[in-house]
DNA sequence: CTTGATATGTCAACGACACTGACGTATCCC
DNA sequence: GGGATACGTCAGTGTCGTTGACATATCAAG
């Protein structure tokens, strides 16, 4: 009736894509949207939330590998670092074996801004999760690893095999 | 063994949520990656990457519908929209039955340069999607739907529940 | 036909967050 | 001692967002 043939399938396929795309698009921004409200409040933006969450998921961190997993530069980095520990959110100390590195921890005021950027992503997400149901947050997690590229699919890929199985070891 | 009782829960819960938020942090970095590449040859940016992608998807689109979609004021539009103008990607047309609006449309340039972006991500996103499966494809669309605000759901949701079915009507 | 609302454009200033390039210091390691 | 490494910082630039103010064209209603 419209003479489409193949291509209606490769339309159908773009489709798909695009009602992927756009997703993808809409969901990073709304599911920003609420750390970005608590932190415009603090002068702080979506730098900063990113500084403060990987540094509390690895209590002293280098600035090298924080600089790796964030892929910025060190300038970019001292801009939204130093007034994290100016205001006493974050921490550094000298390496032990090696005294020229600087480790980054979160103090106790950085702990709890993260733990409440994070409530506030993980009401969305939990949220999200119950509505979807356990197979669809599998799929949604092989999708987005599908999406990685190699060095970051090498940060979380352990992980991402493993979730949902209670897996008691740790899983940093 | 290590006495956490349902905090263990908890714990494992916290896990899975930060694992979704780290997938989805690295996850639209590295999907945008390809599109940032091709626009810097072009001395643009995402954002102008935004506006072709948008305007391709609903030709004749207005202004105000596409700051509305894009949730940006006229004046952040204007910077990026003029020189898409300019550089004769995008065109504009009275409306019709409103002489004000100015309608937007993509020149064949515009669609030749929104396909290019399209198949760069396209390529990234078919690979994740074959690789995972049409189940968590499925699933992947579920819980990225809840992630969305109440103004993008309405734009997605009637596509989302049809999608992979062979509708004739129109989706847009 | 005047009048108010609407659609759009534009000038100016600013802020957040990224970049390059260059240089300095402390420390490590050979 | 000397080169490499880890980190910090100064200076300049670019993209992309913001607010505020103002201008113009057009619509829609009294």
């Amino acid at each position: 009736m419209d003479g489409r043939g193949t291509a209606g399938l490769l339309y159908l396929r773009e489709e798909e894509i695009r009602l992927a795309m756009e997703l993808l698009f809409y969901g990073y921004r709304d599911f920003t949207a609420g750390p970005d409200a608590i932190l415009a409040e603090l002068g702080m933006g979506r730098a900063h939330h990113r500084v403060l969450y990987f540094v509390g998921r690895h209590p002293g961190i280098t600035v090298s590998e924080l600089l790796a997993i964030l892929r910025i530069t060190k300038q970019s980095l001292g801009r939204v670092l130093q007034p994290l520990i100016a205001g006493g959110y974050v921490v550094q100390s000298r390496g032990r074996s090696d005294r020229r590195q600087r480790l980054l921890s979160l103090t106790s005021a950085g702990e709890a801004l993260e733990r409440r950027l994070f409530e506030s992503q993980r009401a969305l997400l939990a949220r999200a999760f119950r509505d979807a149901g356990g197979p669809a947050v599998e799929g949604f997690r092989k999708v987005m690893l599908g999406l990685l590229g190699a060095e970051a699919r090498a940060r979380v890929g352990l992980r991402v095999s493993v979730a949902g199985a209670p897996v008691a070891g740790k899983v940093a």
